[in-house]
DNA sequence: TTGTAGGCGTTATCAA
DNA sequence: TTGATAACGCCTACAA
């Protein structure tokens, strides 16, 4: 058994932890890796757990995901980590039960813009067991790319199930939906609804517009768009038209509690009563809402805890190498957390 | 030249990039790394990087890794990525300037109870070149860990330079002091803080509490610390508590525009008038805040835009292997944004 | 029960 | 200007 010598300025390897051991390289990856069908005794592992403890051995996680071909990485390209309160908590619980299925979730914050086949390639490169990423980032070259790197999964996040791959449905629609469905049950018989004019919201705002577009159709309600900043003078402009109109709206979905703040001091300052004129929802039932005057009602996403359900199906999906588009919905019930506001 | 055929369940190698463009493995590692020193012809270059597109070749990052000895990640593990929105600019723009020095920014969602020298193994498995996390998940055992790793930058984030490594330090009390001062020279005589009983913005109430007390203290002021969860009924109990006694504070620093709003609404429904009685002021100038009524002023944290100089001081460090402490101010310039609360 | 040896995909040295 | 070749650290048959 002869061993190289290590390089003092180098971090210690398997080589130098089996050679303080006086065991094989060999032994010591059975030894850390609890190979199984492999009798080692107690004693030697003592010995090798002693001698990594010692020298502070941590194994390189390169060389094992280049001689096993994959990696234990879940990457999770997100266009901003700012989501909100509900994507924190999600992802933690996402985390915790990939971890215990032995995979590590990171997360990379890039430009949204950092799409299709280029992007893959850039993800790829790591050889991660799987990748969870917002749907209209993927092409269908982008996932050729990523399955042919090796990633057992590709997984896009979406609204609607994707023809490309399986996809975990979180259905911003049905936000848009319950919101119009408890403003029309109240008797109110027209609606708007805002989406905001801002690139990461947009495409939400856009999914929770045509839930609300959808539901009062089916009703037979008419529904104006507005298209909105978060800023006040053009909430002002749009309060101030419709306090001139006869016919505005008499019920408002904010979009979420943010814009149903910035619509609410808009509508008051325009003369407007809240909810005598207009009725205002916002969504996402975030903590501070409950707290201004009069209160705002908000569609709350429920089942944030199932994350673990989540993190199950992905396990799955790397296990299978599933490719064939399967669908997963996570986020989709909805509920209303009514007020004074409508 | 001789090359080994490939194996066509596998990802396309260099070598496969090689056959197909009729040159050796090494010529196609030349070509992609633009390396320097070794010239070859235009028409080389173009057939390789056909190759390579046409067979969606991406280096295999891990093996890169495992051959330079390093690799280009930044590690950056959070307590919560929902840390707000100031925070999701931050990491965007950092994330910006490191790419464009090499590095590629992740964050690892985990647990902060991941701590010290086990937590500094798991990272150190990535041979990362730099680390960047809270100062109070670093111990010396885990900073020479990451070190022995060969991680060339570890990096503390922290209220104040750390005696282990070089810190990028985040002023919070400035921002408490910033608040006191302010209220104190509007006349008001004695203040209270609000410390968030939670455990990630914990740390950060205490430090923003005592900038307060500094403050107040240096101008011989009392200062009243108030710990709350955020939830109405402790709100509640403490503005109640206030309307009853003759010398309650006149002034409140109330952590942030979210526990702001909540000790707003707390100290209205308590009979008390804001600002007439008792004086508020939020932090982080949240952009619903302005639209409160009354308008809450907000200690704003001001060079979220300098995050670029942050990613060139930590590429700086990794270059030079830096070890010895030294210190990055980042966000430590604060401003008030006075409203009617104050 | 433990040791030997080959190879994962890359970079970089040295010949040609 | 390009090609052969030797590591990098680890895992895992297979041999002893």
């Amino acid at each position: 058994m002869k061993l190289p010598s290590s390089r003092p300025d180098r971090p210690p390897t398997s080589v130098d932890v089996a050679r303080l051991a006086g065991v094989s390289q060999a032994t010591v990856s059975y030894v850390l890796n609890d190979a199984p069908g492999v009798r080692i005794s107690d004693e030697t592992r003592a010995k090798v757990r002693a001698a990594a403890d010692e020298l502070g051995y941590a194994p390189h996680a390169s060389a094992r995901a280049l001689k096993t071909g994959r990696s234990d990485l879940v990457l999770c390209p997100v266009p901003d980590v700012a989501l909100g309160p509900l994507f924190g908590i999600w992802i933690r619980e996402l985390t915790a039960r990939l971890g215990e299925l032995g995979f590590r979730l990171v997360l990379l914050q890039g430009d949204a813009a950092e799409r299709g086949v280029a992007a893959a390639r850039a993800w790829a490169e790591w050889r991660p067991a799987a990748v969870l990423v917002q749907a209209d980032r993927l092409t269908r070259a982008a996932v050729r790319q990523l399955h042919a790197a090796g990633t057992a999964a590709v997984v896009a996040i979406g609204p609607e199930p994707s023809a490309l791959t399986p996809t975990l449905v979180f259905d911003d629609v049905a936000i848009g939906r319950a919101a119009a469905r408890h403003l029309a049950e109240r008797g109110r018989v027209r609606l708007a609804a805002v989406v905001p004019s801002e690139p990461v919201l947009g495409d939400f705002g856009e999914r929770r517009f045509g839930g609300v577009a959808a539901e009062a159709t089916a009703r037979g309600l008419p529904v104006e768009r507005v298209d909105l900043a978060f800023d006040e003078a053009g909430a002002a402009a749009v309060a101030a038209r419709w306090a001139a109109a006869p016919d505005r709206p008499d019920a408002v979905f904010a979009y979420n509690d943010e814009y149903a703040v910035l619509m609410l001091r808009a509508l008051q300052d325009a003369g407007l009563d809240v909810p005598g004129d207009v009725a205002l929802v916002g969504a996402d039932d975030l903590p501070w809402a409950a707290l201004l005057r009069p209160r705002i009602s908000s569609v709350r996403i429920i089942g944030a805890g199932s994350a673990g359900g989540t993190a199950d199906w992905i396990g799955g999906l790397i296990r299978d190498r599933e490719r064939s588009p399967a669908v997963h919905r996570e986020l989709t019930r909805v509920e209303i957390v009514p007020r004074e506001s409508s």
